[in-house]
RNA sequence: CGCGGGGUGGAGCAGUGGUAGCUCGCCGGGCUCAUAACCCGGAGGUCGUUGGUUCAAAUCCAGCCCCCGCAA
């Protein structure tokens, strides 16, 4: 069971190790981008690519149908990954062994739906992928293996990418060392939440510090993406420098515009833009951007 | 039919009817202890595509292809 790009990789690699999986329970297609075209999710795709039907139910709670329908295919095990969806207890009693899932952070800390970007926008050094045994709570349940990734310099799309490759590894070594682990009970006092990034937590606010700013542009990148404004334009910025040089405190401000270089100051400190994408363009290194765009030294973003 | 921006020399842009221009890069030369600095010269474009209007189209009209922002 799974949604999103960074359970396929573990979809992958389940096939790879010879399981046997009769099916695959993804989110129900939704209507997205431009034209609003329904599209099928990333592991709906990567299912059928490999002949594996799909079943996409609109809610499990409540819906003795899907309970029949997962039931009588007699599983040893769900195998969740970022399904989407919280498990009923109902559901979650019907394989032999356990549902295990996958999550992208070193529980119990970042329980929920955006762990990744949480790490990295708390400027963590490390973070990693748990297997756990199900139980009815929000990444609650028992810890049955994990394994620490570094999340230095990264961004959500690398780092994601990372974790969605070790995760893949650690889901397979727990199905199949299965009965050799014993169950964690997670810590709680320590948990902590990485609720959904929602698209308007990405708009900038100078007057952080340039290192909070630079985190907050890698955790948001490549979604929700971190932005601001220049002369009434969305700007998103997906790659900043802290410039160490610079110690002033005028947020927002355009302080250099070399040929090449693009500085705007924060609230502490300055930052140099390397990533950027206006409204309506594609992104383009600074350089690309300074060659055709009229800045003003003075002027100021947001 | 969700709303909108855009496709112009290698890159980013300006140019809305009549010799295609700017910044960067590239090639050659000069200056300098030196430079992502500066100066001089040069190469490089069927203006996304198809058709239409016109004496004349990058520029107006229609279709098609592609890229992107917003909303979901």
């Amino acid at each position: 069971m799974g949604t999103p790009q960074i359970a396929v990789p573990s979809l992958l690699a389940l096939l790879d190790a010879g399981f046997e999986i009769p099916l695959a329970v993804s989110q129900p297609d939704k209507p997205k981008g431009r034209g609003n075209r329904l599209t099928p999710t990333p592991v709906k795709e990567t299912s059928i690519a490999h002949g594996i039907s799909v079943y996409q139910p609109e809610k499990l709670r409540d819906n003795p149908e899907a309970a029949e329908m997962l039931s009588s295919f007699n599983p040893a095990f769900f195998a969740v990954v970022a399904y989407g969806k919280i498990l009923p207890a109902e559901i979650l009693d019907i394989p032999a062994y356990a549902p295990v899932n996958l999550h992208f952070s070193l529980l119990p800390l970042y329980r929920g739906a955006a762990p990744v970007n949480w790490a990295i926008l708390n400027g963590n050094e490390k973070t990693g992928v748990t297997t756990m045994k199900m139980d009815a709570g929000m990444d609650t349940g028992d810890i049955l293996l994990m394994n620490e990734t570094s999340v230095t310099g990264k961004n959500a799309a690398e780092l994601a990418d990372e974790l969605s490759r070790s995760g893949a590894e650690l889901l397979v070594k727990t199905l199949r060392e299965y009965e050799s682990i014993a169950p964690r009970k997670q810590n709680h006092l320590y948990a902590t939440n990485a609720p959904m990034m929602r698209k308007e937590d990405g708009l900038i606010n100078w007057n952080k510090s340039a290192g909070e700013i630079e985190r907050m542009i890698r955790a948001f990148t490549p979604w929700p993406s971190a932005y601001t404004y220049l002369d009434g334009k969305a700007l998103k910025i997906s790659a900043a420098d802290v410039d160490t040089e610079y110690s002033g405190n005028d947020p927002g401000l355009i302080y250099c515009t070399g040929k090449r270089s693009f500085r705007v100051g924060t609230g502490q400190g300055g930052l140099i833009l390397k990533e950027l994408q206006l409204e309506g363009k594609r992104s383009m290194t600074a350089a690309e951007f300074i060659a055709g765009y009229k800045l003003n030294i003075g002027s100021y973003v947001g």
